[in-house]
Order: C-alpha cells, then sequence, then structure tokens
DNA sequence: ATAAAACCTCAAGTAATATTGAGGTCAATA
DNA sequence: TATTGACCTCAATATTACTTGAGGTTTTAT
C-alpha cells in the first residue's frame, strides 16, 4: 500500500498504480480517458493523478464489456455518475439491473442457438428438411444478423 | 429458382444469386474467398461462379460467428472440409460438438456473471466485504483477461 | 444493338478497442 | 546529483470483419 510521507495511505493514485491495481495496461488508461470513462487530475509536473474511486469504476467496465457491452454504451451508462465520489447503492442497482438484463438477453439468444446445434448434431443436418438452422424466422443473431433465407 | 436454357434447375450460381439466397452482401462474399473461406470458379468472362453446396458453407459460417468464432478460427475448421460437395453427416457433427462446446462455455461464463451481478444488485455492493467482484480469483472473462486484483 | 444491371479488381475507408513507438519530461533513489 | 524508471503527447499501427468507391468489363433485357 503506497503511503505518504507521513506514513498514511494515499488518497491520490498514479496511472501506474492504477494500471497495477486494475490489471489494465496505462495506455487502456490514457484509452479510456479520451473516452471520457474516467477522469483524473494533473500534479504539478502534468502527471495523471486519480481518486482511489477510479477503481470501482474500472472494476465496473470491466464487468460490463464482459457481458458484451460496446465501449461507448458503458461510456453513456456511467457519464451519468459521479468521477469523484463512490457510486451509491442505487446507482450501482441501476447499472447493474441494466446489464444483467442484456446479459440475459445474450445468455438467451445463445442457448437457443446451441439448443439448434444441439438438435443439428443428432439429425446429421443433412437431409435440411427440419433443420432449424434453415428456418428463416431465426432471429437469433447475436448482432441482429436478422432473418436470412437458408435454402439449401 | 434460376433456369438454364433448357429449362432445368441450374446448378451453378452467380455471386449475387449466393448473396441474396445467403443473405450476406455479394462485397462479403468477395471477402470471405479472400479468407479461403469459399470458393468459386470463373466463368468464360471471369464472373464468380459457385457450386449450390456453398450456400451451405455460407449458412455454416454464420451459424460459427452466432457462437462468436473469430472468422480465422472458422476458416480453421473448415479447411479440412470439401469445397465441391456436401459436408458428410460425419464433417457437420464434428464442427457442431465443437461449437457447442465452446458456446456452451461462453454460457457458462456469462451465467455465472450473471449470477454475480444479480448478487450484487442485492448487496449494494458498496461494503465490498463480500462483493464476488471483488474476488481475484475469478476467471470469467470472455477474452481470458485473466485474474485481476480488484482491491477497491 | 444498345442500355442497364451485374460483375470485375484493387485500394482505401470504417468502427471498435486498444497497443506501440518516438521524442521528450518528471520523480524517486543510490 | 546523477541516473533510472515512470510519465507525458501525439501519431501510427494492429485486429476483425467488413463496406465503399473508382474505373472498367460482361451479361441480360429490350
Amino acid at each position: 500500500m503506497k503511503k505518504n510521507p507521513d506514513g498514511r495511505i494515499s488518497l491520490e493514485l498514479t496511472v501506474g498504480e492504477v494500471a497495477e491495481r486494475s490489471g489494465v495496461a496505462v495506455s487502456t488508461l490514457h484509452f479510456y480517458e479520451t473516452k471520457g470513462l474516467i477522469k483524473s487530475w494533473r500534479n504539478r509536473g502534468n502527471q495523471r493523478r486519480y481518486p482511489r474511486v477510479v477503481l470501482r469504476r474500472v472494476a465496473v467496465i470491466k464487468v460490463a464489456q464482459r457481458t458484451g457491452i460496446p465501449l461507448a454504451d458503458i461510456a453513456a451508462a456511467l457519464s451519468v455518475l459521479p468521477h469523484d465520489r463512490p457510486l451509491t447503492a442505487k446507482d450501482w442497482q441501476r447499472l447493474s439491473q441494466t446489464w444483467k438484463q442484456q446479459l440475459d438477453q445474450r445468455i438467451a439468444s445463445l442457448t437457443a442457438l446451441r439448443d439448434q446445434l444441439t438438435g443439428c448434431i443428432g439429425c446429421g443436418c443433412l437431409s435440411m428438411q427440419d433443420c432449424p438452422l434453415r428456418n428463416p424466422h431465426d432471429e437469433l443473431g447475436e448482432k441482429g444478423a436478422g432473418p436470412v433465407l437458408l435454402e439449401l
């Protein structure tokens, strides 16, 4: 734990410290800053300094990314939240609920696709008589590929 | 259905026909060809012609993409398969089983993450006493982000 | 026969998410 | 104090998966 000259825990973090403790590269922190995801102030020598709560913010960003949410959306969700003090319980609840819903959707999509695959493994999938993958009303694409005619 | 001069169904498809029937853009088919995912031959006027089985191949590519598999991996998986005749039942079974496994893993990751989120919604996640997101042994990252210290 | 639609190649552009490098400054330590 | 490690900016590069455009040819339809 970094200490000040007087031996107490430092309240501010350098970019290297944030990198080490959050697990993201320094360059990534710079990048996030240009995207407005995090903020810093500068010391006399123009070096970035972060409040400790930035670690929480980075953690939240990473969680959201794991759910597949693009950075721009994360930035939008975080934009209404303060950079300089911890998120409130309410803040976090709202965020996590929204993201959980999106996550649920993605899981549902992937699960449905997996079940199709499972079925196709069984059916050999060569007669294409009843193959679900052939189903033109299939809307499972993760990126909204949309319905597609697979007339094989 | 395209017909030959003699009125029978054409055995070969133009790139536009493949595009229309597979739901991918012509430019995408060109692109896939440069990546070795599909193949074509040329007619007298240097235009691409495809066997009908290319539609199946494109369908397989799209299914794999929906599971989140990168094109390069799909190309590798398909590279051992013939371009000029339909996949055998065995071919398809092998592919779909592999992909199903990967899909299962992704679903498991996302589900675990969702459950963490669900827990965090309940706990308010501000005391950070028992927050799973703080767990340094968490290995759920979709892209193998690896364990990370989230000492908040 | 001619015009429109479809096709060709090759290069460049797009978007997301960063990483790398050059050239230079600041800060911690021996 | 001198050196080394950390930091700075800005531009360029990387990857994935395509799309767009320019300039030209072929095929199809009238």
